[in-house]
DNA sequence: ATCCCGAGGG
DNA sequence: CCCTCTGGAT
């Protein structure tokens, strides 16, 4: 089966498991769920969960966070790891809001990406979770490792990746497609221990047992 | 290609 | 111990 042929049928299968999908990092708006997938970044979403509480009881928007100094965000972010880098694009990504966008975040990718810290990944999430507005397809560990199984793609860039799950799916379903893909590859198709025996994909999937 | 980096699982 | 977790900048 070829890569268009079976894009639809992982979409219907997947769709069947996932009735509505529901974004796994905790927010009430668009800036709280940039800051939670830019601690999202190689580590897990329960543990951002956790931290998130915290860094927006402190500094509930950019125009507080704006204020933080680097220290003081550090010390709750540290458990997400990267936690410099993290806590100095946040701090200038708030600054940046402020200063230049007005104190609202923007809703285009080319504006988006302007901000520390964030690329296509964490604007994808934002524009599509928050403002319904499909750009592209956020690709991220979960949707490297599945597009990759499922033979949607030979690459491992991330660009490349988008570029080859674009033209597959239609673009209502871009949100959709990753938010399934990442619930999937946690719960049936995990980088360690794929579980094929008991995959609904397993008919159809190229690389059922290979586990790589 | 390499670095950033904590925490949990196996 | 090694691998993995909704990456991005140099």
């Amino acid at each position: 089966m070829t890569a268009s042929e079976l894009a639809p049928v992982v979409f219907e299968r997947l769709r069947a498991r996932y009735p509505v999908t529901v974004p796994a990092l905790d927010h009430r708006d668009a800036w709280e769920l940039l800051v939670a997938t830019v601690l999202a970044a190689q580590c897990t979403d329960a543990r951002v969960n956790q931290v998130t509480p915290v860094l927006f009881g402190r500094w509930p928007g950019p125009a507080q966070l704006a204020r933080a100094t680097q220290e003081e965000v550090e010390e709750v972010v540290r458990s997400t790891g990267f936690f410099r880098n993290k806590a100095k694009n946040l701090i200038a990504s708030a600054v940046r809001v402020m200063e230049h966008f007005g104190g609202e975040l923007p809703r285009t990718m080319a504006e988006l990406t302007t901000l520390p810290g964030v690329a296509r990944k964490t604007a994808n999430i934002v524009l599509s979770n928050a403002f319904g507005v499909h750009e592209g397809i956020a690709v991220d560990t979960h949707v490297t490792r599945l597009a990759y199984r499922l033979g949607f793609t030979n690459s491992d860039d991330p660009v490349k990746i988008e570029r080859d799950l674009m033209p597959l799916f239609p673009r209502e379903q871009w949100g959709e497609i990753n938010h399934m893909l990442v619930y999937f590859g946690r719960e049936v198709c995990p980088a360690r221990k794929p579980r094929c025996p008991a995959c609904e994909l397993g008919d159809v999937c190229p690389k059922r047992g290979v586990g790589k």
